[in-house]
DNA sequence: AGATGTATTGAAATGTTATAACATTGGATT
DNA sequence: AATCCAATGTTATAACATTTCAATACATCT
């Protein structure tokens, strides 16, 4: 439907940084879509591995387990940090989140529901990750496995760079 | 009876995995393009950067921080982890090992000298990893970065599954 | 409703990885 | 020898993660 990929750089661009960003939306969405997809399993989303989901989408940066305990601790008193782990276990294992391991922390899924490892832009100067799915890089990395006699589970893929909006203004502008 | 795996993935498989590997000439090569390095460099392979590049060396398992202290612990009474991150920052910074970022452990460089930001296959059963450098990939990543809007200024992968020794043997002999 | 089994949560301690802060050493240069 | 600076030593602490065991919530069966 809407989005069609192949040739298309403009419809992988991440909108986020298009234009004005109703992040409330977001949130909303990534607990609607998790709340579904629980019904659907028959997973629980329970109030702390909910209120944890919600604080990993507070922001699109990626957010490590220490600061979401801040944050409940804050909220209701002396939590330990295995609360926040086992929430962020069962968000990884239904696929809601991903872990950023050259940041050891976590962010949302954009695309809960579909199969994907997951491809990561992270922007060094101001924290924000985007989620990516590029078939040609997957392709890639699945071919060069294959020849070196690899059976494949899993890839990480993590960029970094300078976002569009951090990164020094384009040569002639 | 040899080891051939069709024509296309006899050169790019790691030669390591083919037969009987004179690791001793590994490490031996690993020091010994360390020292021609520094010498024109002018940066100083001292003792302590010099051992900690050896048992990084050891073997092709990516090595932790303090699985490498607790060799110099042994070797040389007490011996602060401060002593192998400084040896490992000065490694990484010349280019001689690498990170493993899912692992929080390091491995040998396999082309030092050469630049190259390092593609690892990783087995999840012996350990052993391997540095690719297949440019379809980094063409790949550099494409979509470019596609986001991104300015790349490194990318992080690591690939995970069964090497060939590991792997079940393949459908039909 | 009450009993029962399982999943989830709470709490404390501990393990693992990494850096900060400051003192000291040792070799090159003067 | 006096000075300098990179490298190292020493101590403490930060940051990230797991183990263990006890308590509680939830579904389901009777």
């Amino acid at each position: 439907m809407a989005t069609e990929q192949s040739a298309a750089t403009a419809a992988m661009t991440p909108a986020r940084w298009g234009e004005g960003h109703d992040h409330q939306h977001c949130i909303d969405d990534a607990l609607g879509s998790a709340a579904a997809l629980c019904q659907q399993s028959g997973a629980r989303l329970t109030k702390p591995r909910r209120r944890v989901l919600e604080l990993v989408w507070q922001s699109h940066r990626p957010i490590g387990a220490y600061d979401i305990l801040d944050v409940l601790q804050a909220e209701q008193g002396r939590t330990a940090p295995v609360t926040v782990y086992r929430a962020l276990e069962f968000l990884l294992g239904q696929g809601f989140i991903h872990r950023i391991e050259s940041l050891n922390a976590y962010m949302g899924c954009s695309g809960p529901g579909a199969t994907h490892g997951g491809q990561f832009l992270i922007c060094s100067q101001c924290g924000e990750a985007v989620e990516l799915n590029d078939r040609r890089i997957s392709q890639a990395i699945g071919e060069s496995a294959l020849a070196a006699g690899f059976q494949l589970t899993s890839q990480i893929i993590e960029i970094v760079g300078l976002c569009p909006v951090c990164r020094p203004p384009a040569g002639k502008g």
